[in-house]
DNA sequence: AAATCGGGGCC
DNA sequence: GGCCCAGATTT
């Protein structure tokens, strides 16, 4: 390494400090040193911007204090709390990584990058983040943030979600941390990119870093960083049968992967490969295993089909009424439902597309 | 290397 | 409509 070389890295990390000590926003994990704590926070954020994610940090530290408390909870009231959230694999990886190091590590968590990155859920960057923020190693965090400072600070346009570009970002940025103190470096540097180093209309005006950004230099803000297009969206075509009976019972089930959605509730489906008008007796009848004389009305609720759009699908839902003679609680089913009444479905975890719908029709008083 | 996995916010 | 977000995991 050279002095010219090493005198820039000194000046990068100064000015990002004195940027960071007067325009970070206070939040609550940069408060504290438990692993636990910075953990859940690291995992609630992955993918999720700071606004979206910070009432449900809120609700999971207030309900589960320590690691012993979530891992003591059911996997159904940790879904329930990350309701809304998304991504839902990072719940069910956290309920299980808390059992893990609750049980088998006696509540103590790992204490570095390299072990840290075995718990299930936790990734190059939240193994970073834990270890820098809770022990003080010197590893740099990547993330969206990261990569795109970096692109455009050193006017990097390799793509930043190719293999090369992960392997170059990760170098970059190792080689710029502030060794001498890397928990706030790695926070400074991630809430640069969020509130000014931004993906839009980025702050350049009044940026500490114009004499050096290559992007700015050069014009080139708006162009980087490089990201490679993601896949097209693909349409599901999604039917929902609401079972109503005599005793204000539904039945519901609850998925299983793979698949989205993992261990969230749904009325039993009928998937069809286009839009489907209505769905044949026959189909409620194996479905629900019911007879068909059990069956009084089909009606649908909704005349067009209600849009869900995920990142990667974008799902057409009609929900259908089905009102069955009698009770529903005795029948036996040909598949796993759950009999619940339709006032105690708010109790189970369900996708948004399935609470938008209990909303709009249940919850009228 | 590419696909999967959510939902909200912003333009 | 497209892109982004304190990414990880599977195929």
């Amino acid at each position: 390494m050279n002095y010219t070389c090493k005198k820039l890295e000194m000046n990068f990390s100064k000015r990002l400090l004195d940027w960071y000590k007067i325009e970070h926003r206070d939040l609550p994990w940069r408060h504290t040193n438990d692993p636990y704590v910075i953990w859940l926070s690291e995992i609630i954020l992955q993918q999720t911007q700071v606004k979206q994610g910070l009432p449900y940090f809120k609700k999971f530290v207030s309900k589960f204090p320590t690691v012993h408390d979530l891992a003591n909870a059911s996997e159904d009231e940790v879904l329930k709390l990350w309701q809304g959230l998304g991504y839902y694999s990072r719940a069910r990886n956290l309920h299980h990584t808390a059992r893990f190091v609750s049980k088998t590590l006696n509540g103590e968590f790992p204490n570095n990058f390299n072990e840290l990155k075995t718990l299930k859920g936790v990734g190059d960057y939240t193994a970073a983040a834990i270890a820098s923020f809770a022990f003080d190693e010197p590893v740099a965090v990547v993330d969206g943030n990261v990569q795109r400072v970096l692109s455009r600070y050193l006017g990097i346009n390799t793509p930043i979600n190719s293999t090369e570009g992960i392997k170059e970002f990760k170098t970059k940025a190792q080689k710029l941390i502030d060794i001498s103190n890397p928990s706030v470096y790695n926070q400074a540097i991630m809430e640069f990119g969020a509130l000014h180093c931004r993906p839009k209309s980025p702050k350049c005006m009044f940026c500490v870093f114009q004499q050096d950004c290559v992007a700015f230099q050069q014009g080139l803000q708006e162009e980087l960083p490089v990201k490679l297009k993601k896949t097209k969206v693909k349409k599901r075509y999604f039917n929902y049968l609401v079972l109503t009976d005599s005793e204000e019972n539904t039945i519901v089930q609850k998925r299983s992967g793979p698949g989205i959605w993992q261990g969230l509730y749904e009325f039993p489906l009928i998937e069809s490969e286009k839009e489907q008008d209505e769905p044949i007796s026959s189909d409620i009848n194996e479905l629900t295993g019911l007879p068909a004389k059990s069956i009084e009305v089909v009606k649908i609720y909704n005349d067009e089909p209600v849009i869900h759009l995920l990142s990667h699908r974008k799902i057409m839902a009609t929900f259908i009424e089905v009102k069955i003679n009698g009770p529903l609680s005795g029948i036996k089913f040909s598949k796993t439902y759950e009999i619940h009444k339709i006032k105690d479905l708010s109790q189970l975890a369900v996708p948004v597309l399935i609470q938008n719908f209990i909303e709009s029709e249940f919850s009228m008083a």
